[in-house]
RNA sequence: GCCGAUGUGGCGGAAUUGGCAGACGCACCAGACUCAAAAUCUGGCGGUGGCAACAUCGUAUGGGUUCAAGUCCCAUCAUCGGCACCA
């Protein structure tokens, strides 16, 4: 009598059997793999099958390695602050703490349907005092150690709404919800000090099994350049102006000179009969956002009526103000040589400006130059003692000349900025610093951590640009840990990435409330050997998280400076367009969402989870299509009714199953080891197809079915655990080794290779898969038959793969 | 503009790294079972020509290397992503 696959009931089972007795358990011999996930933020929508592919991926990777006895830390939480909730609160006036935590609920729900095997013990929430309260431990370490400091800063201010912006909150240089232009303002902020990391964020890339992708990113991100600061006098006066430079070999042609409209000089150089025009330049800047700045690359300027002395030859070069040179990189201010630059050019044709040029490609001088030479080699001209030089190795050299020449110094630049910490929001950490008139900036006490986010009456911005924790007196009103007298509490927030910088160290010693997390539980356990997620955090959470570990690593926390030894992306799931068929975003307002709950109720957990793997190369984005389930449902249903069927035969070890069967092994360990997930799943549908051909009359050993079911364990573990018990074991299936394949019984002594005749097929054999070369090229001209004409010129065999037979005439 | 990824049937995608292109799955077509449908099973399924064996073209486009190219080299186009006045 057939039973029929009923995913129902069978998921039903040994979801509840796995949470009695956990398959996964640390029993104090087993060497340890942390596989995590990157912790999803508790939105209000859900999860949708999107979500699902990082999960599904992780899992299955976590219980392939249980599988290898290890014992394999795979941790779930909340990345819960964030605005999302704090704008749901203002809307409806509903605390952030109670949305989150229904949305937990909800997620938690969603992922367990999936059936990963999480610890739930680990659990950690980013909103939880227990939990921030070593976020702001750690500012405060980071504050003692001056790398969280304050600064004013300028940014994005709409006058209108009274509020500071983000640079994606100005459009066009207005703001996106009032349309009132955006001006700078000067706002205190905190800061960390991530540029003193910078060389060791960059240095250390290379150590780490990370996709190439988002190496580079980082390292475009951090920006380090080579060159050299030059001091240019000022002519008539006793200042001078420093200029950054990547290419101090090109300085016998920098004909003037653009400080930032910002540069602390630029009003000081302006001469009585241009400073109405400077002043005003400067203005006009100021009201143009940086977003405006930079999308409009039509060179505007004015010149200060100075002019500097070019420290290597002598030279008068004037000095204008553009805003095209950037005031917070570099110095501020450039040399400008527009034979070779193509900025440099562009603004020198628009003032008129001379262009000197100082690389050539043979010597000569380009008659009429209607383009900037930036050819990254040639022959040095103009340019006095340097002339004839070749100009690649003269910019190697020109920083160490140059500093013997005593105007300038060889210097590195990064692109890489300090980190603006503070948000003007209510729902963050809270950032535990108190201002006292006499102490100053002043850290709380440490054991006056958690410092508790108040509540409010109103989450609504205060209008002061201040977080709405501003309004609440008797919160901000202290006194000073230092003297004792009145102070008031800093009530800016950390940003969302503070407690996301850290949280893999915390799943591990998660209730300690001694420690961030003890020597022991991190000697243990960490760091993490696997982390599977988007890769949208590619720079942003990924550089501050191996930020965070390198400082504490510098404080004695952690032993390890790296958190993540191998990283995977996951590519995105997309749905399609309805007219134009294209990917496109899963979004709510696109209302193009698949939602896993139904899936999981009409198909199974273990369907979707093949499902999600299958759909394509797991790093590159894919399209979902409801319809592909169909073919896993049936490929599981076939599978059922093999091994329930035929698990009796009684059929003998034969040369042919055994070989089926390593093979099998060899198929799925070689691909999953590689990580073509997909092609794991046809694997296993090939070879299921075969043994459902080789079990008609009863040619499928007991063992391969074993084998089978396995190998499938990690991917769809409730049918799996089910044929396991069918197939007459007690013990759980994720407690038996990983199956290991025989090369040598996978070999067969036949191999069907193709007979082309100059280079096209014309037949195929089977032969021997050791035949010599002369009785293989006889087979093969053999099956060619009367085909075969000509005079043969060449006769290429290689075995187990092709015979060609060239031929002429 | 610069850097990177991708481009293969109606669709998602395979291809042992230079060796029979289209595995596996979806969709579709035909047949079996059925009063019928669903489910299931069996077979077919890149284009063109042919009753057929077979021939011929075919992996974005154009060239090249090779006995042999989806794979290597050169050029071009398209789509997506990252960076974007970084001196």
């Amino acid at each position: 009598m057939t039973v029929p696959y009923n995913h129902k009931v069978i998921e039903k089972k040994w979801r509840e059997e796995w949470e009695k007795h956990p398959v996964n358990v640390d029993d104090g011999t087993k060497e340890k793999y942390y596989c995590l996930d990157m912790f999803p933020y508790p939105s209000g929508n859900g999860l949708h099958v999107g979500h699902w592919r990082g999960y599904v991926i992780s899992d299955v990777w976590s219980r392939y390695k249980m599988m290898h006895n290890y014992y394999v830390i795979h941790p779930m939480g909340w990345d819960a602050f964030g605005l999302p909730a704090e704008n749901y609160a203002i809307k409806n006036g509903v605390h952030p703490s109670v949305s989150t935590a229904e949305n937990v609920k909800n997620i938690k729900r969603q992922i367990n349907e999936i059936s990963a095997i999480y610890d739930w013990d680990m659990e950690v929430n980013t909103t939880d005092p227990s939990y921030y309260k070593w976020t702001q431990w750690i500012f405060l370490q980071m504050f003692k150690k001056g790398l969280a400091y304050e600064k004013e800063m300028p940014i994005n201010w709409c006058p209108s709404c009274k509020t500071g912006l983000a640079n994606e909150e100005v459009v066009n240089g207005k703001c996106e919800r009032c349309g009132a232009d955006v001006t700078k303002k000067n706002l205190k902020q905190w800061m960390l000090k991530i540029t003193a990391y910078a060389d060791r964020l960059l240095d250390d890339l290379e150590q780490l099994d990370w996709p190439e992708k988002v190496k580079k990113m980082q390292t475009e991100w951090i920006g380090k350049s080579y060159g050299a600061e030059v001091d240019f006098p000022v002519d008539g006066s006793g200042e001078k102006i420093t200029v950054y430079t990547t290419r101090p070999d090109t300085l016998h042609g920098a004909t003037f000179m653009v400080l930032a409209p910002e540069h602390e000089l630029a009003k000081k150089l302006a001469s009585d009969a241009q400073r109405e025009a400077v002043e005003d330049y400067i203005y006009q800047t100021s009201l143009r956002s940086s977003v405006d700045r930079m999308q409009d690359k039509e060179k505007t300027g004015v010149f200060t009526g100075s002019y500097a002395v070019n420290p290597l030859n002598g030279a008068k070069v004037p000095i204008w103000l553009s805003d095209y040179v950037l005031a917070d990189y570099g110095t501020g201010a450039i040399m400008c040589v527009p034979a070779h630059d193509d900025r440099d050019f562009a603004f020198a044709k628009k003032f008129d400006i001379p262009i000197v040029q100082v690389i050539s490609k043979d010597g000569n001088e380009i008659e009429e130059m209607t383009e900037a030479y930036t050819e990254a080699s040639g022959i040095m001209i103009n340019s006095g003692d340097w002339n004839g030089m070749e100009s690649s190795v003269l910019k190697r050299e020109a920083p160490e000349m140059i500093e013997k020449m005593g105007f300038g110094r060889k210097t590195t630049n990064y692109k890489l900025r300090d980190w603006v910490f503070s948000r003007q929001r209510y729902w963050g950490e809270p950032i535990p610093i108190v201002h006292c008139k006499n102490c100053g900036a002043v850290p709380l006490p440490e054991e006056e951590l958690p410092l508790l986010l108040p509540e409010v009456d109103s989450y609504q911005p205060t209008g002061t640009g201040e977080s709405p924790l501003a309004a609440i007196d008797d919160w901000v009103n202290t006194t000073c840990p230092c003297c004792g007298a009145p102070a008031k509490r800093e009530t800016n927030t950390m940003p969302q990435w503070a407690g996301s910088s850290w949280y893999f160290l915390r799943y591990v010693d998660n209730k300690n409330d001694k420690e961030l997390v003890s020597k022991e539980k991190a000697d243990a356990y960490l760091p993490v050997d696997m982390y599977i997620g988007g890769v949208e955090h590619a720079v942003l959470h990924l550089l501050y998280a191996r930020f965070y570990t390198k400082f504490l690593y510098d404080i004695g926390v952690v032993d390890f400076e790296e958190p993540f030894r191998r990283l995977f992306n996951q590519g995105m799931v997309c749905g399609r367009d309805k007219e134009t068929g294209a990917a496109t975003k899963m979004s709510k307002s696109l209302g193009n969402i698949v939602s896993p709950d139904d899936i999981v109720r009409d198909y199974g957990c273990d369907s979707l989870r093949l499902y999600e793997l299958f759909i394509g190369p797991p790093e590159l984005d894919s399209i979902w299509d409801d319809r592909g389930l169909e073919g896993i449902y049936r490929f599981l249903t076939k599978f059922w009714h093999l091994v329930t069927d035929h698990k009796d035969d009684g059929a003998p070890e034969s040369r042919e199953s055994l070989r089926e069967r390593n093979r099998l092994i060899y198929d799925v360990t070689t691909r999953l080891e590689s990580f073509s997930l997909n092609t794991v799943v046809s694997a296993f549908m090939e070879h299921n197809n075969r043994l459902c051909d080789m079990a008609k009359d009863g040619r499928v050993d007991q063992k391969t079915l074993e084998t089978f079911v396995l190998l499938l364990a990690p991917f769809a573990p409730h049918i799996s655990e089910e044929l396991y018990h069918i197939l007459g074991h007690e013990e759980t299936v994720f407690a038996a080794a990983w199956p290991v394949y025989d090369e040598k019984a996978m070999e067969e002594d036949e191999a069907e290779i193709a007979v082309q005749l100059n280079g096209k097929t014309r037949a195929v054999i089977r032969i021997a898969k050791d035949a010599d070369k002369e009785e293989a090229v006889a087979a093969g001209k053999a099956a060619l038959g009367d085909k075969l004409s000509g005079t043969i010129v060449k006769e290429i065999y290689v075995p187990g793969r092709i015979i060609n037979i060239v031929a002429k005439g």
